[in-house]
DNA sequence: TTTTTTGCAAAACCTTTGCAGTTGG
DNA sequence: CCAACTGCAAAGGTTTTGCAAAAAA
């Protein structure tokens, strides 16, 4: 329902390729840009808004959060971001990757799993010849309990 | 990570049936709570915790916003009620069924298709071999595309 | 210089909490 | 009567919006 308009997703290897891609689109290179996306490419899984503006810029000063909101809003519809809404809780950002990823978020330790879309494509499948319905992990992802905590559970009931 | 202790869901056929549960759970029978209850057996599927103030009491005044949270957690505590969360937007509410339910949310219209557990299982079982992984969708619902919506968005590409 | 982007302030949205007053049992 | 429950007010967490000032091209 509330879903906006992005180009398709585009992988870049380093900040230079970032750039290259952010001004063919028409954007701008500022400095909290060149931050967010340096944080972006130093994490290694999905962040929240609230973690990338607090990187802040190289000269140390922290991102303001609305524009933080606002930069990451232009690099998604530039196709260089995604974000996915893990259970509740804030959402969280990553950089784009060449081939869609969808995500299985456990409920208990918060630990984040990603998959290429490929991986799932028989669940999708499965779901759709059941219910004729079309199945994106990739922006609400998988929830439960990752092979760790579920271990845990059974082990002690 | 934010999981509550709810007793196991119970079905109940009538108001009177629910109050029972109510009752020999310590829990009183005031008038919001029976409004709350009477809106839920009268909504066909899950509804907002401000949709379900906004039907008031027998005596047409609407419920308080916070009192209703508190309500709807208690009933969910005594097995009740469950809530989903569908994308973005409030969290949903509806009474429990015998047979815990999944639920299939379209991004596009808003529909929610309602399953037992049971229809699911062949996808948890897939999951859980693939990444041992165990999935519920009974809080966090599959997100994605209704038949009627991913047949126009295939009819016209 | 022109247009985009930022920062700050304020608001919107959903949900929770504190507290004093009311009410069901 | 007394513990449970309500309403009101206020706050908390996440995200958005308005607007004037700053900065990229």
């Amino acid at each position: 329902m509330t879903t906006r308009a992005h180009r398709p997703p585009v992988h870049v290897a380093d900040l230079d390729e970032a750039f290259a891609v952010l001004r063919r689109s028409g954007g701008r290179i500022s400095a909290p840009r060149r931050a967010l996306l340096e944080a972006l490419f130093a994490s290694d899984g999905p962040v929240s808004a609230e973690e990338l503006a607090a990187s802040g810029t190289a000269g140390g000063r922290a991102l303001d959060i609305a524009s933080t909101y606002r930069s990451l809003e232009h690099l998604e519809e530039v196709g260089l971001v995604r974000h996915v809404h893990v259970g509740h809780g804030p959402g969280l950002y990553a950089l784009a990757t060449s081939e869609e990823h969808e995500y299985l978020a456990c409920e208990r330790c918060g630990r984040i799993t990603s998959t290429p879309a490929r991986t799932l494509e028989p669940v999708r499948e499965r779901i759709r010849r059941t219910f004729g319905f079309e199945v994106s992990f990739s922006h609400f992802p998988i929830v439960g309990l990752c092979d760790r905590c579920a271990g845990a559970r059974a082990a002690r009931p």
